[in-house]
DNA sequence: AGTAGACTAAAACACAAATCGAGTCGAATG
DNA sequence: CATTCGACTCGATTTGTGTTTTAGTCTACT
């Protein structure tokens, strides 16, 4: 009995490696079951016998993925000792694993991909209007005191990530069609951030 | 002279004005050039006597919608007095701009599509354990005594902050295909977010 | 200077035919 | 009974094709 369970959890779970690999090298379209059953030399009937469909292989690859990116986060997280250095840690980590993933999943990526450009060009004209302006929000506050004295290569550090933040909030519209309801949240936020500044 | 060089301004102005509804109402591909001729009951030609191509009109649209647009900010930012306010009534302002200009030109976002729902449910899943990591943290800092108190309901918005933030980096990186080189400007912005936290 | 009609070349479209690939089923194997 | 597979279906994708649309040019008219 947990031997049978064993056997089904091991074909399963090489299904995984086996799609994922697959799905890493030739992008999901390019991967088709009879591929995924070829590499195990197997039918690619016996494939549903495991999985209802390539869609639950997919799924099933995701959540691996999710659990190992998601572990080697909180691993990270856990060498730190205070909750500022586990913050920290987490932000780089996370950073890292990002761009990680975007080196192993690239046809994946480009799968994705239409006609950004024009849009990104005049998103980025935008963007550097807005982060001059924020900039100077900012030397404005300091020079009247209301804000902490900050040198002013850290000032426009602080504005471009600012703008890159906005950034990626508008991207996260475009992409999602809506613009994502944290109003109230940004603006604790915002509170919280404004009280290290002063 | 002066005469001429404002009549020909005239026109192109008003070839973009004509051009910008067009593109409102049908978006880019659906919007030609003997369209914008028409409206303006002028020959196809004629619009090339002002713009080099169709690209150009577009550009041309699009920098009168950034001058409006940052027009609009800057003017609600400067009827506050202290910078604090200037900030905030730039973020927020800047948020309501983007929900405006979302359902300004409907049919331009909706060229922009495709399949992103996959990739968009296995990321909304990681969101979820990544905002409770977040979360997760800063309880353990309050409890701790390192971070200020703050009620649990603003822990969450925090939380649902910062998750929402990385998310729209995700997708920044997504759609550009690299992660944006902000690390030290992220890092700076984390430790002004600290000081107002503890 | 400003306009437009006729033109071209290339891209977009339409639509049929062929191909591919996800998913089913019943039979085979052990 | 658990597991595998070959043969099949059917819808989606691709391909080949001819046609239409459309960006952009050229020439000529005012």
């Amino acid at each position: 009995m947990t031997n049978k369970i064993n056997k089904n959890d091991q074909i399963k779970t090489d299904i995984i490696v086996k799609a994922r690999e697959l799905f890493k090298r030739f992008g999901l379209n390019k991967t088709t079951m009879e591929d995924i059953a070829q590499t195990m030399s197997k039918g690619k009937s016996t494939l549903y016998y495991y999985f209802s469909g390539k869609e639950e292989v997919l799924y099933a690859v995701a959540q691996k993925e999710i659990a190992d990116t998601f572990g080697s986060i909180l691993a990270e997280v856990e060498k730190q000792k205070s909750a500022q250095e586990r913050l920290r840690a987490f932000f780089l980590k996370r950073f890292d694993v990002l761009e990680e993933k975007l080196n192993t999943y690239p046809a994946m990526v480009r799968e994705q991909k239409k006609n950004i450009e024009i849009i990104h060009k005049i998103h980025l004209e935008f963007s550097l209007l807005e982060r001059n302006l924020i900039k100077e929000i900012l030397l404005y506050g300091i020079k009247s005191g209301e804000f902490a004295h900050i040198n002013k290569k850290d000032c426009d550090s602080l504005a471009i990530a600012a703008s890159t933040i906005l950034s990626g909030i508008d991207i996260y519209t475009f992409v999602e069609g809506t613009v994502p309801p944290i109003g109230d949240q940004l603006n604790i936020l915002f509170n919280i951030t404004m009280r290290g500044v002063k």
